[in-house]
Parts: C-alpha cells; sequence; structure tokens
DNA sequence: GTGGTCTAGACCACG
DNA sequence: GTGGTCTAGACCACC
C-alpha cells in the first residue's frame, strides 16, 4: 500500500504522510478505517518506528487520521475536512499556473493543455 | 534585483537560481546582458561568495548563462532554451493537475479556476 | 448518560471521571443516587471493565462517591465537597487568567469578554 | 531562561514550547532575537538535542519562530501572530470560564475574583 | 498489543 | 557550527 523511493530526495516520512493523504482523499481508505499500526508498517518497510509515528503525527495535526492510544491510529475523513485539502490543492495550483504565466508560458497553449488531461479519462 | 527570503524553507542558492531563472525567462534580462560579478552580488546582499558561485554554476549547467574567464557571466537566453524551459514548466504544471484529479478534485471546478485565471490580466 | 470520545486525547477513564464529575456537581446526579454497575456500564459503552472500575475508584478517592461492598457504588455529594470541589475550578481558572495577562492579553478585553459570558444565559 | 520540571507530567518538549511562547508573547524575546542553537541548549539543560529540535519543529509550525538553515532559529513574532495568539488565549479561557458556570460555580463569586486579579498589579 | 516520549549516536545539506 | 532526518533501542500509559 504505501512504496518507499529511496531515490526521491524528500524525506521518507514526507513519502509516507503524501501517500496516505492521496489514500485518503481518493476515498481508498474510507472515515473510521484502522490504519496500519507504527510497528507492523515501520516493520513491513523496513525503517524505523519512529519515521513512522512522525507521519502519523503529522497526519493527526492535519487532521487526517485520530489516534486512540491503546487501540491505534484511524481515519478521520469527514466530508469538510476532505473538501477543504481540496481547495487548498487547488490554491497551489493557482500559485504554479502563476508561476508559469509571469515566465512567459503561452496562455492558450497552457489552457489546452490543461483542457486535454482533464478530458481525457472521462 | 534579486531578494532573498531567510524565512524562506529553500536555500538560498535555490532562491536566487530561482529569481535569476525569472528573470530571464520573463524577458527583464536579455541575451548577452552581464550578470552581476559573484563578488559584487556577494557584497550586496551580504552573503558568502560561495554561494552564489553556485548559484552561477548551477544556471551556467542549465544554459541559462554562460561564463567567460577574466570577463564575467553573461545571459545566454536563446530562444530554443528558453522554449524548453517553459516546456518543462507545463510538464511539472501537467502533474500537478493529475495529482489534483487523483484526489478527487472536480475537473470542471479545476477548468473553471484556472480559465478565470488566464483571463485576469488579460 | 456517558459518552465517549475516541478522537479525544485524554484516556476514555479520565474521560468517564470528568462526565461525573459534570453530573453529580451540575446537580443531575443528586446525593445517594446509584451509579451503574461495572459491568453494565461496561457493556453499554463497549469498553473494558477494567476502565470503568479504574474511573470508580477514582472517583471514590475524590470524595464524589463512596462503594458499598456487595451493593454498588453511590453518590456522595454532600454540599462542603462540592463547595470544594467548585472552589478548586476557580483556582485553576484564576491561574489561567494570569496565564492570559502574563501573556499580554488586554486586561480590560478580558474583563469584557468574562461579562458577557456572566451575562448571557443569566 | 528555560527551566525544566521532571515532576510536571506534561512532555518535556511541550514544557520548552510553553515557556518560549510565554517569552515570545510577553515580550522578552524580540522579532529576529537568535534562539539558543539546538544543541547548546540541550547542553545546558542536560537533556537530548531530538527533544529540542522537536519543540523548536512546533514553534516554527505555529508561526512563532522560523528556521535558517546553517544559521540558527530565529524569532517571528509579528503583531498580527502575537495578537492572533493572544485571542486563541482568550477562547481558551472562554471555554473554562463555561465549563465553570455549567458546573453550578456561582456567577458573581466568579466575576469577583477575576475583577480581584485584574485590579492587582495594576 | 497500541501509541507517545525520550536518549544516544549518526549522517547530510547549508553557509 | 547550524538545523533536519534517520536509526536503534528503551520506557511509559492505556486498554
Amino acid at each position: 500500500m504505501i512504496i518507499i523511493d529511496y531515490s526521491d530526495k524528500r524525506p521518507i516520512y514526507e513519502q509516507i504522510i503524501e501517500r496516505f493523504k492521496n489514500l485518503i482523499l481518493s476515498g481508498v481508505l474510507e472515515a473510521d478505517a484502522k490504519m496500519p499500526s507504527v510497528r507492523s508498517l515501520a516493520m513491513e518497510l523496513s525503517i524505523n518506528p519512529n519515521t513512522i509515528q512522525r507521519a502519523y503525527t503529522e497526519l493527526e495535526r492535519e487532521n487526517f487520521i485520530y489516534a486512540v492510544k491503546g487501540r491505534g491510529n484511524f481515519v478521520k475523513a469527514d466530508a469538510a475536512i476532505l473538501e477543504k485539502q481540496r481547495l487548498e490543492l487547488l490554491d497551489a495550483l493557482e500559485l504554479q499556473v502563476r508561476n508559469c504565466l509571469s515566465k512567459g508560458v503561452d496562455k492558450t497553449q497552457l489552457l489546452e493543455r490543461i483542457k486535454k488531461i482533464t478530458e481525457e479519462d472521462a
């Protein structure tokens, strides 16, 4: 379920966070689903439990999961949170679009390209 | 011309690279314009000359500038290179768009938002 | 009567203690009322009886309830104890107020806000 | 400047966070002041550098400080952030006041007590 | 068994 | 020297 890319320059814990956010936002992990335990996931990925713990702590802080001591971590994922996260993605995308434009990328070319993407797996 | 943001998490040399790329791509710095000398820019920004040198080396490697021994660094900026850079920006944007879609962002909402941006400063 | 919030960071037994204190101090549970039996409450909440037992033991230690062997647990709630508890709440509040002031919160603003609260459901 | 209370049940890193927030909000540490380095503070307090690091990471996330790699951590503390933090303190206080009232604490007694505090070091 | 905290010691990137 | 990440191993509270 989780894959670590050691050639990726981002820290491991960030890759894990990103992957789980993806699974939750895309609906693969539903609300109240149990996350893998810190130790078991660490074992599975052959990395240190502290690294998983750090990822989970951050996911909890960002309201993606909640921890119950002695029980495990569980997916939070209520609709409001998911929508808020998606809006943040759009905000980031907007910044990137503006960046492209300020660097002289052609407007119509940009728009065409994005249109093509949105249509392709329709 | 160059501003360093110390609260930015990216290393200083990256900020400098990014800023110069911006100036070149947006046309503010034209082909064969002289870059500030390593030492003078270091003085101006109160940072280590090594840091400037690192940025220039990277800019040269990416074909944004060229060095002339004993004379200084100059903007390269031929049309082919600029266009290639812009295509890379579009590629990065495409990745981000796909990322949004895979996380459940609404297609039409995304498209609408980008359309609005491309139109606004038209 | 008792609700457990698993996304609450506090341990379950503390949530139970807090909830019962609330019910007793607010007068919902009167003196000598019978507490739910350990086993029945554990069943109802689908949690381990040990957890309920721990809460009851603590409530007894703090003089909120008393146990009668073979009969069950009962609310103590004599006036002196209730008043002592309320004073402790005030002490905690005083600490927090001093904390606010030491951190530069404006005195009159603080006072205004609390006044408003005390008046609103009068 | 920083004191650790080992009899305090809160984790060490939280005590450190709280202490620094206090110093910043009360104005003892001004904007752009240099924080003690991770290693030096760890040495001074005879605790592990990781624990300090964790505290600093959290302080940065909450916008109290900013880190510059290779230079150190610095106090952020712009006015808007400070005011926002103070409002959060007031919100927390409001909750506590409501809690007192719901548990039968006398309104006028509560108000009197707080008034006394606000006047005393005037 | 679970998560949460802490220590000790290491390596890296940055300036 | 500075912060940032990671590992290894330990102890605690909770259930």
